[in-house]
DNA sequence: GTATTATATGCATGTATGTGATTATAAGCA
DNA sequence: TGCTTATAATCACATACATGCATATAATAC
């Protein structure tokens, strides 16, 4: 149950919410997470490290990027989590703003490159 | 999204999570959500109060009790979070105490007999 | 080597919220 | 009219936690 409540807590926030629904569509870096939401560096590293510390994402470093992206062995609820999430911010103004800010800084973020190569 | 989260921040909670796992098997009173999880009456009530303005409860009144019970309408996602919840709790210590002791003061509370009616 | 970039973390602060104790409200009963 | 029971609301307090700022760590480039 603790860890249930821990995560229901986690998902509380409007910040780690918005950035689970980000990077649950492509692997994201801190710095595009930052820049996505216009949130500080401190805010997006500590909420990407504490979705990686629940289980929701996976890290890999990868030269100076920490990576992070959708875990590939989750629990049955928290995917089901994911999913309501990522209806619920559909059509949600702030999420839509921050997809649109992700596809911009991915496109000029020194990752553009390695990313178009994958 | 704000009702989504605040929704989320309310099932972050132990009382509540586990006040809304009994009430989903039956409508209950607050003193017997009260004596099923060993709490004080204050919070029982503040606990159904909240589920009920949140949109999972329903509240009626009958002489002295409020008696709330699962909403009828309810948001698919708030559907979906009962489901998950009612999953995880299942085979839950705490959870499986909260079922028993309700059911003894089902059986020995004033509204016994008006239960047994129905 | 130094400089730059990306990320993580320690610290202090403000806000939100859960809690018990108490009080208020209100219905039913003698 | 009291008296009891059930519930809700107020209050003061403590805890949890999200945040920004500053700093630390580490990898890469020059």
């Amino acid at each position: 149950m603790k860890t249930m409540l821990k995560t229901f807590s986690l998902l509380s926030d409007e910040t780690k919410t918005r950035i689970l629904n980000i990077v649950s569509t492509d692997e994201c870096c801190v710095c595009e997470v930052m820049k996505a939401l216009e949130i500080t560096q401190s805010a997006a590293s500590r909420g990407l490290t504490a979705l990686h510390e629940a289980g929701f994402l996976d890290m890999r470093k990868d030269g100076l990027w920490s990576l992070y992206s959708i875990s590939a062995n989750i629990p049955p609820y928290q995917s089901e989590l994911i999913k309501i999430i990522k209806r619920e911010l559909q059509d949600d103004p702030a999420a839509m703003r921050d997809r649109e800010r992700l596809a911009e800084a991915r496109s000029t973020s020194p990752r553009a490159a390695s990313i178009a190569v994958r």
